[in-house]
DNA sequence: ACCTGAACACCGTTCAAGT
DNA sequence: ACCTGAACACCGTTCAAGT
C-alpha cells in the first residue's frame, strides 16, 4: 500500500506534515495564484517529483490544506450560532484565499458536512427546531463563504495595484469588512 | 491606441465579441479548468498570440464574460427583491463555472456595485427603509455567490466521477439545491 | 522507503516579422 | 490593422533509476 494519499483522518505522517505546513506558508506570502508544486519542492529542498510520493496530486494538496484550516477551528462545546459563524470566518481569514481553498476543495470530495452539523448543533443550543436550524445552518455557511470570498478578492486586487474603476474609487457600494458580515449575520439569525 | 483591451463599455468591436463567444462556449463544454487561451486560440483557427491583439490577457477576458453574465440578466423595471435574486441565480447557472468566474474577475477590479444598486432598488420597492434594503442586498449577493459556487464545484465533483467519501454517498448533510436555496431566500428577507 | 533526473505534454504571454 | 512563427519562462505529473 502506497502512502501516496493525503487521507482524510491519518495525515499525519509527518513528511506530509512538513509539506503542508510549507505550504501553507506559501500560500499565506504569495497566495494561491502564485503558489506551484514547483515553488514547493524548491523550498523544501526537493525536486518536484519527489512530492508525489507523499501526496496524490495538487488538488489533493489543497483539499487537505482546506481540511486542516476547518479542523483548526476552536470547538467550545457551549458555542452559539454567532459563535461558531465568527470563528470560520476568522479560520478562513487566517489563510490568504483561505475561502477559495475551501470552495475549490469540494470539487475534491471534501465536504462541510462535520461544519454544517457544528452550526446545526449551536442554533438548536439556541433554542431553535431542528429544521430551522439546518436552513440557518446552510445559509449561513454559503453567505460565510461568499462573503469572505469577496473580501479576498479584493484584497488581491489592492495588493495588484490599480483598480480599474472610475478615477475616484470611494464609489464601492458593496463591501465586504466586518461590519457589514456582523449586519448579514444578525439579519440571518433575525437579531 | 491600441485596442488591447476589454473595455467594460466598448467592448463591442466584434472580433472581440467573437473571442466572446467562443469563451463561453469552450468553458460551457469544458468548465474553467478545461479552458485556455491555446485552446480558444484553436478553436478561432489562429495562432495564441493572435488573441492578444484584441484582449489584454486572460484574466481581463473572464472578467469581460462575467460582465456579459450579469449584463443579461433580464430586467423588469418593477421587480421584487425575489425576483432580482432568483434572476441572478439562473444566470450564474447558465455559464459553467459562472460563480467562481463572477467570483474572481473581483480581482480584476470587476465589480458588483451595478448588481447590489438593483438589489437595493427592488428591496425598496418592496418597502424596506435604505440601511435595511443595502444589508439585505448585499446578504443576498454573497449568500447566492456561495451557494451557486458549493452547487457548481459538486456538480464538477460528479463530472469528474468518484466522491472519495464513504461507500454509501446519500449522507450530504449540507446541500446547494434549488430547495435549500429557496428556505434560504425566504429566511433572509423574512419569509 | 524515499529521492533524483529527465522527460512529456502542456500553460500564458511577448514580439519581431510578415501581409 | 491583424496575424504568424517562434520563442521565453513557466506549469503538473510520471517514472525509470538510484540509494
Amino acid at each position: 500500500m502506497s502512502s501516496a494519499q493525503v487521507s482524510p483522518s491519518v495525515a499525519g505522517s509527518e513528511s506530509v506534515t512538513r509539506i503542508l505546513d510549507e505550504a501553507v506558508e506559501l500560500i499565506n506570502a504569495h497566495g494561491l495564484a502564485g503558489f506551484s508544486m514547483r515553488a514547493l519542492a524548491k523550498a523544501l529542498g526537493q525536486q518536484p517529483g519527489a512530492l508525489y510520493w507523499h501526496i496524490r496530486d495538487k488538488q489533493t494538496l489543497l483539499a487537505a490544506v482546506a481540511q486542516r484550516l476547518l479542523a483548526s477551528i476552536p470547538h467550545d462545546p457551549e458555542e452559539s450560532l454567532l459563535d461558531v459563524v465568527t470563528a470560520f470566518r476568522v479560520q478562513l481569514r487566517e489563510l490568504t484565499d483561505g475561502a477559495e481553498i475551501v470552495l475549490s476543495s469540494i470539487a475534491m470530495g471534501f465536504n462541510l458536512d462535520q461544519l454544517h452539523a457544528r452550526f446545526v448543533a449551536a442554533a438548536e443550543r439556541d433554542g431553535r427546531e431542528l429544521n430551522e436550524a439546518r436552513t440557518l445552518a446552510t445559509t449561513l455557511v454559503h453567505h460565510c463563504l461568499g462573503h469572505v470570498m469577496h473580501e479576498q478578492q479584493c484584497a488581491q486586487t489592492r495588493r495588484l495595484g490599480l483598480h480599474q474603476g472610475a478615477g475616484d474609487s470611494a464609489s464601492v457600494a458593496i463591501t465586504a469588512d466586518d461590519e457589514t458580515f456582523q449586519q448579514s449575520v444578525r439579519l440571518i439569525c433575525g437579531t
